[in-house]
RNA sequence: GGCGACGUGGUGAAGUGGCUUAACACGGAGGUCUGCAAAACCUCUACUCACCGGUUCGAAUCCGGUCGUCGCCUCCA
């Protein structure tokens, strides 16, 4: 089987063969360093980490690339208004960002390029454009992109130029344009705003032109794989195709790959319809950042998802129950029992099966599928105690294989501090002594340490509950 | 106005022509195990896939229509 995967573009979904084989170069819009990311934004990052994942648990390597975009309209709208440098600014979104995306376990990209740093990359594409044909410049200073001058303008978005709708509003600085859905390139140098000096004239780099430069300055000019929001498959990704393949002549990328919105209240998470959610405060209101990248995750990319209280509770008793399936297996010890003879068969079906979901377009719900199957039967299998030492350790390792791709399961063995250690060796003295009475005390005391503790035919066994869910 | 996606149980969601009188997760009811608890396991929880009509030996799955929801056409993940 090989990874099937739809590409907007074609809207076919085709077998994906890297251009360079064995070598996936993938490039995903990362976020406008403004201010927080919402959770909605998240999806989309996370939807392009179990991607990445996904492909190198199938033995892929893959170069993943997630831009920074550090300077436009509303960070230097943001810094005016605080005082503040932009430098600043986005340092400290960028900060906040990094660890937003490490509590939610993304995969650190191998490149994250900003667009401040790329500055020649851009002046030197835009100049392209210009001697191209396919750009003009306005009186201040300002140059943009002429969509009259490439035919396929719209096929992305399956829009006809003809029939868009022009914006009501038309802005003072979109002035001068000969075609009022034409887009800019390089905005001209305007006072309290910053301004680089550059083969192509003083100015600062329009959105879109940013991602067409570090992409293809990262990846090449031909890539195979570019992620993002659906919403930005107007105009940003079309834009995106028409400079890049107007510069170079050549197709800019093989698949592209766009996620669904999240939802909340029914509405596309959106900061301008002020229902967002913010990954940091969740966690801080004492959501399990793993519940969070479940419900993130387990939904189709290409489906829409509602987020709302009782889908993360949801979320957060599928994680709770893969827990206790890692803790059964840790502890289990069946010293006299011989191996299951029929697991090696269950566990290979159950991988395959995973893999066959995964394979189909990223059929993520197909492939939990697949792995909750494995973990009714690894849980029968425990209670039959059917299965020796060796054979929980071998159920383990399954799971953690497959975990490469969901990033789901709790982090290795973590190790108890002395005082509950401690507890925990007392109430293995109290029950020793049928001390019922100071045994449940010494329980709820490591509850209320976050401490789960369970008796088992393997003795006590513990994992760590969080809070508020 | 143009373009597109979607509508499956109490909830989320897979399935897109026969293997499905519909996975998986959450929730609910009952039971087993256990000093208790928790976890786990077992049984039950949609004769039915928005609605109407059609194609077919056979449809949740294909076609047409109706209704509804959402998205894009403007900054947006």
């Amino acid at each position: 089987m090989t990874l099937r995967l739809h590409d907007t573009l074609s809207g076919e979904t085709r077998p994906f063969t890297p251009i360079e084989p064995g070598h996936a170069r993938i490039y995903s819009c990362g976020p406008t360093v403004y201010g927080p990311a919402h959770i909605g934004n998240f999806r989309s990052f996370l939807f392009a980490d179990v991607l990445v994942r996904y492909l190198r648990f199938r033995g892929m390597r893959v170069t993943w690339v997630m831009n920074f975009t550090d300077i436009d309209d509303r960070i230097i709208q943001r810094a005016n208004e605080a005082g503040e440098s932009i430098e600043a600014l986005t340092e400290r979104w960028i900060a906040q960002f990094t660890a937003d995306a490490a509590a939610l376990r993304m995969t650190t990209p191998d490149v994250l390029p900003r667009a401040t740093r790329h500055i020649d990359e851009i002046a030197s594409l835009i100049g392209a454009l210009e001697a191209g044909g396919h750009a003009y410049r306005t009186d201040d200073g300002s140059i943009y992109f002429r969509i009259a001058s490439w035919p396929t303008y719209g096929r992305l978005a399956r829009l006809d130029p003809a029939q868009m709708r022009v914006g009501e509003r038309v802005e003072a600085d979109d002035y001068g344009k000969d075609d009022v859905r034409d887009f800019a390139l390089w905005k001209g140098p305007r006072p309290n705003e910053p301004t680089w000096d550059t083969s192509i004239g003083p100015g600062r780099p329009g959105w879109h032109i940013e991602c067409s430069a570090m992409s293809m300055r990262h990846l090449g000019e031909t890539f195979d794989i570019h992620t993002g929001g659906v919403d930005l498959i107007f105009p940003h990704h079309e834009d995106e195709i028409a400079q890049s393949e107007a510069a170079t002549g050549r197709d800019f990328v093989r698949t592209w790959l766009h996620c669904a919105h999240l939802r909340l209240g029914g509405e596309k998470m959106a900061r301008r319809v002020g229902n967002i959610a913010r990954v940091a405060d969740l966690l801080a209101a004492g959501v399990s950042p793993r519940a969070l990248r479940y419900v993130l995750i387990s939904v189709h990319y290409r489906q829409a998802v509602d987020y709302t209280d009782s889908s993360l509770a949801a979320a957060s008793a599928a994680v709770d129950r893969l827990d206790s399936l890692v803790t059964a297996l840790e502890t289990y010890r069946e010293s006299a029992g011989n191996s299951d003879p029929s697991l090696p068969e269950v566990l290979a079906a159950g991988r395959q099966k995973f893999e066959a979901a995964l394979d189909d377009d990223l059929n993520i719900s197909a492939a939990l599928a697949a792995l909750f199957d494995l973990v009714r039967d690894l849980n029968r299998r425990i209670d039959a105690r059917t299965l020796s030492t060796t054979d929980a350790r071998s159920g383990l390792d399954l799971l953690r294989d497959v975990d490469r791709v969901l990033a789901l399961l709790p982090d290795a063995p973590a190790e108890l501090d002395r005082q509950a250690s401690g507890l925990l060796a007392a109430r293995k003295v109290a029950r020793d002594e049928r001390d019922w009475v100071r045994s449940d005390a010494l329980r709820d005391e490591l509850l209320a340490r976050g401490i789960a503790v369970e008796d088992s035919r393997d003795g006590q066994r513990w994992r760590r509950v969080d809070g508020a869910r």
